[in-house]
DNA sequence: CGTGCCGGGGC
DNA sequence: GCCCCGGCACG
């Protein structure tokens, strides 16, 4: 317990400096968080050398007195070596660059924070865990992610994040697909997005946006494989937006329970914030149009594979506020289309009886694959001049 | 003007 | 509930 726990402080103020990208992860095995420290990088001790650079940031959550592995001059040496095997064109070293970095933390919070809704994939893993932890408790806001109010929650996401770094991590069902792993010495940061890494390294590690060092940023992390890239494509709801956690959390925690859950439960942390955590991403499945979701740039990488009629439609999906006795191909066409835009779009949660009208679609309606001749093949809703189920927007 | 569909009404 | 339609917004 007190070593878990110190080590979860830990990995919870690297998470907090560097930003909340890392909550993808959160639900990775978080009870394997004890040895997963030393065997993060490809033969560097990141957490020694994360604690020692943040131990002037923790020494409250170090009261319990657990040792930890003191950086050894041989460390150094190794991450000099690989900085200068991975850095070829970076002339000063950057062991001596990133511990002052450490004590930016406000600043780099504010950066971090500012990523938040303009970043891709990782923006939005990020914008999960802002809206998680108002709602459980509706003071805790950004703020938490200060070294000085270490919630439950964040000691949760960090210690699974590191968990799954971890090789023997991988049966856990994380929610990574592509990740990319910050190679910097000390950090060890795995973000999302290539974007967000990048931007990651450019501003916590090469100290600012100079356009010089825009290049370099390609030396500093490296993509790691995942092999939930394979589960995540089949999602039946394939939403740009929330279709990572929607594939990955929603369909397989419902189908298989504690498979995933399992970390949270058995750690002795995850009693409060988690839990609520899990069951609120449930709780927006359930609503078709979270207004939480961010819109999600076009260019980023979706892993929504669209499926043909008949294809992958077996898993009961969540019933959309619009439930009507619909023939299957409705109901398919429903959880394809419907979902797909109103999350991207944002809709208000109270759509339904707003007065507003929605754009004119382009989806073929009815009236239009049918023509008014062939009344009679029209989905009722199109017969009694209703919204067209059959084609939905 | 054609179309989609909301709101309302009839049964 | 089912069914229809006036009327409006949109393209």
């Amino acid at each position: 317990m007190a070593a878990v726990r110190s080590r979860a402080g830990l990995n919870t103020i690297q998470m907090g400096t560097e930003g909340q990208e890392g909550m993808s992860y959160m639900q990775c095995c978080g009870q394997e968080g004890v040895s997963v420290q030393k065997k993060l990088g490809p033969g560097i001790e990141w957490s020694a050398d994360v604690s020692a650079q943040q131990t002037n940031l923790l020494s409250f959550s170090r009261s319990s007195g657990v040792d930890l592995p003191y950086r050894s001059p041989e460390s150094v040496e190794m991450d000099e070596i690989m900085a200068a095997m991975v850095l070829t064109s970076l002339s000063c070293s950057p062991v001596v660059q990133s511990p002052p970095q450490r004590d930016l933390l406000p600043a780099d919070m504010e950066c971090c924070g500012g990523e938040l809704s303009d970043s891709g994939s990782s923006g939005y893993w990020s914008w999960d865990h802002g809206s998680v932890s108002p709602a459980p408790s509706p003071s805790v806001t950004e703020m938490d992610r200060s070294p000085g109010q270490l919630t439950d929650e964040g000691l949760h996401m960090e210690l699974d994040q590191a968990a799954c770094e971890e090789p023997e991590a991988r049966r856990c069902k994380s929610l990574s697909r592509g990740a990319y792993r910050c190679l910097w010495p000390g950090c060890g940061k795995v973000l999302t997005s290539r974007v967000g890494m990048k931007r990651h390294i450019r501003i916590l590690h090469l100290g600012g946006g100079s356009e010089q060092s825009h290049r370099e940023e390609d030396f500093y992390y490296t993509e790691v494989s995942s092999e939930d890239e394979e589960t995540a494509p089949p999602s039946p709801a394939p939403s740009f937006s929330s279709g990572a956690w929607t594939s990955c959390s929603s369909t397989q925690s419902q189908s298989t329970p504690g498979h995933q859950d399992a970390p949270f439960q058995s750690s002795p942390l995850s009693q409060s914030a988690p839990s609520s955590v899990w069951q609120i991403h449930t709780e927006h499945l359930y609503q078709a149009c979270a207004p939480i979701q961010v819109t999600v740039s076009p260019g980023s990488p979706t892993f929504c594979s669209w499926t043909p009629p008949g294809d992958v439609q077996q898993k009961p999906q969540i019933p959309t506020s619009r439930s009507r006795s619909v023939s299957v191909g409705e109901q398919w066409l429903q959880r394809n289309s419907a979902p797909t835009r109103s999350q991207t779009m944002s809709a208000s949660p109270s759509r339904g009886h707003c007065s507003f009208r929605k754009g004119r679609g382009e989806a073929k309606k009815c009236r239009k694959v049918y023509g008014v001749e062939r009344r009679d093949q029209w989905c009722t809703a199109c017969r009694w001049k209703k919204a067209c189920q059959r084609f939905p927007d």
